[in-house]
DNA sequence: CTAACTCCCTGATAGC
DNA sequence: TGCTATCAGGGAGTTA
């Protein structure tokens, strides 16, 4: 579900609401894992520290404290929710009561998603955020120029190419569909046919649409929400994803849908070659 | 190293 | 209505 522009919604959503540090009063943990197990002990060092700011690393968010960064991934299906009073739901797993008598809830139907405590100062350490591409809104390394040279001799499809994390962060599923709709390419074209050009229309197509996903607040399909509980608006801008058989807003051809490496993609074949 | 597959898990939906 | 099969926005592990 969450790819860069959910994630940052939610960040943005959880700085709005939280604008000054605030004291976590109490946390408490369900008893079913995560993608990784999280234990009561390894959280409850959480106590008494302040929320002080929200970052984001790829589809990471990073919840930083007095001493801990919190690192939490939202898989498919996971949602960080502010409440006023706790009563738990169905597939809640992560409670964080604050002081201000709100709390912080993360559920999550498809357990996929991450949380994790660390040291402040060690949380690039963790295993997660080795072999990282680069951010896409990173204009020093994210460029034509480095997707060129990084795919030269490679057989993957651009699509698998740009969904995966070690080419370049924050690109899924749905925004693969669409960056390279508005490349002009199709999501099956080899990386290493494809032309210097060809890759900085990539690049400036990718924040294009990242960046207009976020001003909508996200994609929602299904299950994203953003921290207050809204949708993500950016669902009625998709250009090609989940438009199988739909008409091409461009030139009015069929959109057509195939799996690519095992993930449902959308291409129109008149204005994708 | 690369690339393709499989699995983790629950829920929604389509088809019979 | 009710059953079964398939699919869903991610990522890690395995295999060749």
């Amino acid at each position: 579900m969450p790819e860069l522009p959910e994630v940052e919604t939610v960040r943005r959503g959880l700085e709005k609401l939280f604008p000054k540090p605030v004291k976590i009063k109490a946390i408490r943990v369900g008893n079913k894992s995560l993608r990784e197990e999280v234990k009561a002990s390894n959280v409850k060092c959480l106590k008494g520290q302040r929320l002080r700011s929200f970052g984001r690393r790829a589809k990471y968010l990073l919840l930083e404290t007095d001493d801990f960064m919190i690192i939490s991934h939202l898989g498919m299906t996971g949602s960080w929710r502010i409440f006023e009073k706790s009563k738990a739901r169905i597939h809640d797993h992560i409670f964080i009561h604050l002081d201000s008598g709100k709390s912080l809830v993360y559920n999550d139907p498809r357990r996929f998603g991450l949380f994790k405590v660390v040291q402040k100062e060690k949380w690039q350490d963790s295993p997660q955020f080795k072999n990282l591409g680069p951010e896409p809104f990173d204009r020093q390394n994210f460029k034509g120029k480095f997707l060129y040279e990084k795919s030269r001799g490679r057989k993957a499809s651009i699509k698998a190419f740009l969904m995966d994390q070690k080419t370049v962060v924050g690109i899924g599923n749905i925004y693969a569909s669409e960056v390279l709709f508005l490349s002009s390419v199709r999501p099956n074209c080899p990386v290493n046919s494809l032309s210097l050009k060809d890759f900085d229309r990539i690049v400036s197509s990718s924040r294009q649409v990242l960046r207009a996903a976020m001003s909508a607040g996200g994609t929602t399909i299904r299950d994203f929400r953003q921290a207050g509980g809204s949708k993500g608006a950016f669902s009625a801008q998709l250009l090609v994803y989940d438009r199988e058989s739909e008409n091409c807003y461009r030139c009015g051809n069929q959109i057509l849908q195939a799996q690519i490496v095992g993930r449902s993609s959308y291409w129109c074949p008149q204005c994708q070659k």
